[in-house]
DNA sequence: CGGATTTGACCTGCGC
DNA sequence: GCGCAGGTCAAATCCG
């Protein structure tokens, strides 16, 4: 996937990021929904919540999506990229690797823990997870969203610590963790829990004049 | 001064 | 039951 994703990359840098924002969170979405039709539902208020993919995206920054996992409940670190894997093609004619990954147990002793706070993932496993790599030298990666960050852990078996954060937004619970691979530490692997009930700040931002236009056009 | 980050303590689940 | 490891909390600290 190599090619592709680096042409996409360049394109993260110099072209405008929102285009590409809309691809990713087309491509990361559960529905086969086109990037115009998530930027659309995005833009109503409160419709987001239903029809809102997941938060990964990587815009506006230097990185470099390598794999996309559909995690299960279980962790992602060094899991990104394990069992089969689709492309997945936006109406922008974008695509990224996402693969899914509910055989992710792999012994590690992390697939098993799925607690947090008490609150087990659920019958059926409520939040969805998506993890993702990116080669990036930045641990952080700029999706738009503003995340808090309430905690570092360092994890066994990886010299690199892995990094909490929460969506600072009020009513959204969205979590995300951050962990460089240890076999690669080019690489950063970042699982996101949750999907926003918020439309993202920086799309919004950058759909605004787009938007205008069309009302304009619209008129007409 | 308010919000974000850091960091050690604490909690919980799981394997042995 | 104990120890280990992941995840969260919250006080202290930092920063704009």
């Amino acid at each position: 996937m190599g090619d592709e994703l680096h042409h996409r990359r360049a394109a993260y840098l110099v072209a405008s990021p929102p285009l590409d924002l809309g691809d990713m969170m087309a491509a990361l979405s559960p529905s086969p929904q086109t990037a115009g039709d998530w930027a659309a539902s995005m833009l109503l208020p409160g419709g987001s919540s239903s029809a809102a993919p997941a938060s990964a995206t990587g815009v506006g920054e230097d990185h470099q999506a390598t794999g996309i996992s559909d995690v299960g409940a279980s962790s992602a670190a060094e899991s990104s990229c394990g069992a089969g894997s689709s492309t997945v093609t936006t109406a922008a004619g974008s695509s990224c690797t996402a693969t899914t990954t509910e055989p992710l147990l792999q012994g590690s002793s992390a697939a098993r823990r799925g607690r947090s706070n008490g609150k087990k993932p659920g019958a059926g496993g409520r939040t969805p997870r998506l993890a993702f790599q990116t080669r990036s030298e930045n641990d952080i990666l700029d999706d738009g969203y503003r995340w808090r960050k309430y905690g570092q852990k360092a994890v066994k078996n990886s010299e690199f610590p892995r990094s909490y954060y929460r969506c600072t937004h009020h009513t959204c619970g969205v979590k995300k963790q951050v962990q460089r691979l240890a076999k690669d530490r080019s690489v950063v692997v970042t699982t996101y829990e949750g999907v926003h009930n918020h439309p993202c700040e920086k799309l919004m931002e950058a759909l605004t004049p787009i938007l205008r236009q069309l009302q304009l056009l619209a008129q007409l």
